[in-house]
DNA sequence: GAATAAATGAAAAAGGCTTGCATATAGATT
DNA sequence: AATCTATATGCAAGCCTTTTTCATTTATTC
């Protein structure tokens, strides 16, 4: 899911103006590295891939900071590291992944259960604004041989 | 979801013996707990509800191995710590949770997608052994108000 | 009851993430 | 373009969850 870099300034900065959130050089590219990575990344690997150009402390602030403001989604592997996607405007961030247990391979996955579902359970239970987290693991075809 | 501790120490027994694994005082102690409680609950929390009768690590080993073992299932919450619930046989450990963003109360969920979705995926991209983590999250009637 | 393989406890460390504080810098004001 | 002020950064330290190491204890086998 690549985006283009022009766009996501445009964004960036319509959208920071108003919260007196400021346009730096990190979050910059943070954000040009996150528009061309494939899958979620972890924080330390968008730190690596930065050489180490801004301080890690600093990706976890402006990662925190981007999510807050829905620029980017946080994702979960079953790996006790959060990692981080731009939030693309095609799908609205919301698509899954399909994960290899063995060699950690990511697919990400276009479709999803009919939205029915998730209205009838917040109806039932009296929620409001519920949102899901779905991501599928098994064993890719290289994996399963071994 | 409660569960009779016969039921478990049977499994257990049975489950074990073969691979060379121990029946122990804070494995039993552990499965006793988890039979008790009606939510994935954190290794702290055992530890804690167990009057720290064995140490902290043991907790997170023994956990480790029932979950090797299929006896437990581990969820994520979202809030970096691993939770843990005994696998229930009327619905083989598979079902969700929708918990509160505000109040993190936890309600279980019972109804899931169609398997048709997870086959077609595995099928799709040739993974095998094709399992998913669902979680739901919203803000409870209590909560929505605040 | 002795042998032995596995489990435990205690201390330490690893790993992800956050916080406090002094310094630097973006963006507003002039 | 110089100044000002609030926000962001870097660095060090710390927190919290989880893992590792290793000596000791304990469950199971014979």
């Amino acid at each position: 899911m690549a985006h283009s870099h022009q766009h996501d300034l445009i964004d960036l900065r319509a959208k920071l103006r108003g919260k007196d959130h400021r346009i730096t050089k990190p979050r910059e590219e943070i954000l040009d590295l996150l528009g061309k990575e494939e899958h979620p990344v972890t924080a330390k690997t968008i730190h690596e891939k930065l050489s180490e150009s801004c301080d890690l402390v600093t990706v976890y602030r402006s990662l925190k900071m981007l999510e807050s403001m829905d620029l980017v989604k946080r994702f979960d592997f079953g790996d006790n590291t959060a990692r981080f996607e731009l939030i693309c405007p095609d799908d609205n961030g919301h698509h899954h992944h399909l994960i290899c247990k063995e060699c950690r391979t990511v697919v990400e996955i276009d479709e999803c259960f009919d939205s029915n579902l998730e209205s009838r359970i917040a109806k039932k239970h009296g929620f409001a604004e519920v949102t899901h987290q779905l991501e599928f693991f098994g064993l890719c075809s290289s994996c399963q041989t071994t």
